[in-house]
DNA sequence: TATAATTTTGACCGCTTGGTTAAAACATAT
DNA sequence: ATATGTTTTAACCAAGCGGTCAAAATTATA
């Protein structure tokens, strides 16, 4: 996502970017946007037509980084136990370095599906091949048999959480910004540990 | 949050929420909460002053509702692995009866944290004492000692994500809406399980 | 039944919004 | 230098919005 602004039509995508994560698409300005970016909003129209044509320009960029990272480690030559440490260590340090893009995700989803749909028609992960790999170390007895659409979905679910639920989170537990910080930190290894021990034999 | 349509306000109410759960609060509409509560717009006004006023009001109401469940389950007698059990079965009955308030609340969260931190500043919870019973059970040997501030995260990440992200989840993993639901439902078996063996010691 | 208080309504208002347009500024080619 | 195409702008517009208001309908009070 660092998408460096060397012409018009960038400069407006992060701007628009920044702007629609922050507000939501209801709630963003096209002035805003336009302000953000440093030009007239009427440019905006020149570039991108209309306010939702724009807004799927930018959700479709935010999706298109979405999955390659997850696809990439579930890919790679590991075993399961190896790939979970891995997995949790790209991902968090993916959504530390934006951290509201998984709740800006989920308000886009829940307020249309079919967007979402419309654009991700194939994510590039096929579960299945994590499931035989699966069945293939629970038959030779390193972990024990679970279902990949639940291990995978408790993994991300733990990762994700902490971000799009921080205010609840911080509060009930009483921490400050800094304890919060230390806190998501923190969780990387007890993610690991929690998923790995849950998945002895 | 079933409540009955007795007198004009709790109409408006049960409207409201309904609609700004649906579209949030800037892509919901006066107009369209008035038709919704069968009831002319400037009615809303007379018994609300305004909208964000009126959104004030739903959302004070879904999170009020948010925390006694899970306040309960916490403070009953029980062991904490029995604890678990009981309130993964709870929680997800209640998030099942209202499928779409876990995203409502993080997108309120994240598009305006201080509205939530004015109107929650005591959850009622108190994670000293389930820590407590962790560590005397640990002490115990009955289970591994872990931080309630991660356990607790762990388990309600799990609880709601399938909910907030189901278009990707049920996508990624090809599942018709049939098969979600079921999916859904094998799902509190399934934490309860990774939970517990994971707290082995 | 007459009067006062409350509830509900239709019509209206000013402002903000996304979007348009014609012209200016700029770049490119001949 | 001139003409042509492209990028950028200021000014403008219609529609939709939250919100108001005075009057009508309803209910409570005497």
């Amino acid at each position: 996502m660092n998408i460096v602004a060397e012409n018009t039509e960038s400069q407006i995508l992060n701007a628009a970017r920044e702007v629609f994560i922050a507000k939501g698409l209801d709630g963003a300005r096209m002035q805003e946007i336009a302000d953000h970016a440093g030009i007239n909003k009427a440019l905006l129209h020149y570039y991108f037509r209309t306010k939702e044509k724009l807004f799927e320009a930018v959700f479709t960029e935010v999706a298109a980084n979405l999955f390659p990272a997850i696809k990439q480690v579930l890919a790679a030559e590991l075993a399961v136990k190896e790939k979970i440490t891995f997995f949790v260590k790209v991902y968090l340090t993916g959504i530390r370095e934006n951290p509201f893009i998984p709740a800006f995700v989920i308000n886009t989803l829940n307020s249309n599906p079919d967007r979402f749909l419309k654009h991700i028609v194939k994510s590039g992960i096929d579960p299945r091949l994590l499931q035989k790999q699966i069945d293939a170390e629970a038959a030779q007895g390193l972990i024990r048999p679970v279902k990949a659409e639940h291990l995978v979905v408790n993994v991300i679910a733990m990762c994700i959480f902490p971000f799009v639920a921080r205010p609840i989170v911080q509060n009930v537990f009483n921490m400050s910004n800094d304890e919060y910080r230390s806190y998501l930190d923190s969780r990387e290894t007890e993610i690991v540990d929690f998923v790995l021990k849950s998945l002895a034999v």
